[in-house]
DNA sequence: ATATCTGCAAATCGTTTGCATGGAA
DNA sequence: TTCCATGCAAACGATTTGCAGATAT
């Protein structure tokens, strides 16, 4: 979760423009817990920048991604999902309602090590993936 | 992994009918470790198929993981991956060759359990994927 | 006999790319 | 001024679908 200010610096110390297309997709995802997709960033954006098109959201997050400010998700969906926060964390998804939420804590780093051990890897990450049903799907059941 | 007796006997149940096409496709699954995606999964099959098509891949692999006899992969890359190990187990991909492990096992139920009182959800399934160099990657380096 | 399956080709959908114009430095 | 970015439209690649002929039961 970066501010404008260190948005712009992160930008501009990887040769990147500024630009207000940027930081509305930035600001979007910033202010978010949804996960959304390239669509649901397009779709909020396009509010405030009615130019706003698909190439510049995916080639916003690319750039996002490629300076480790956002990460991407794949939650074994046919979209990709990006999060703003790029702490390594597991998620879950609901298969009633798709929402994707963050899970809290999981102290990955034993585990990590344990699967170097089992399988002779250089471990140097992983996603972990839950599904259930949320709390309100449990309720209209 | 089912005999060519037990495969059929579960199409049959399920009101399907067994062709030659799905007994390949699903012989094919057993005998890999690879975790083939659809393309691997066609290439091979057609060695012995020549009629082999990739709509029957995709549609044989459907069923599979309809009647809860195949798991669908999805590592983060461009395509699915089947496996007809369904015993819920992590997940290795090496970011050098992009060939997919097993982990051998973790002991996830406590780790659902977590997870459900950390989140109220209904937590019914997982997907762990671990990434790293694997042994032969690291040796070439 | 009849419902299902195969396999081709066309369609789809998310994502990427080429390129002319526009904007940040 | 000089790149780099935007945004349209076309391309792409994995997957899905429609459908006519073939096959399992």
């Amino acid at each position: 979760m970066l501010s404008s200010n260190e948005l712009a610096k992160v930008l501009r110390d990887n040769g990147c423009k500024v630009t207000p297309q940027r930081l509305a997709v930035y600001e979007m995802l910033a202010h978010t817990k949804e996960h959304p997709t390239a669509e649901m960033i397009y779709d909020k954006v396009k509010d405030k920048y009615t130019t706003m098109s698909f190439a510049t959201v995916y080639k916003s997050v690319e750039i996002f991604s490629k300076v480790g400010i956002v990460q991407v998700l794949n939650t074994g969906e046919e979209s990709y999902r990006y999060d703003a926060n790029v702490m390594e964390h597991p998620h879950i998804r609901c298969t009633k309602c798709g929402k994707v939420f963050d899970v809290p804590h999981i102290e990955a780093k034993q585990i990590e090590d344990m699967v170097s051990k089992q399988t002779g890897f250089d471990v140097n990450g992983h996603q972990f993936y839950f599904y259930g049903v949320c709390p309100k799907c449990q309720r209209k059941a």
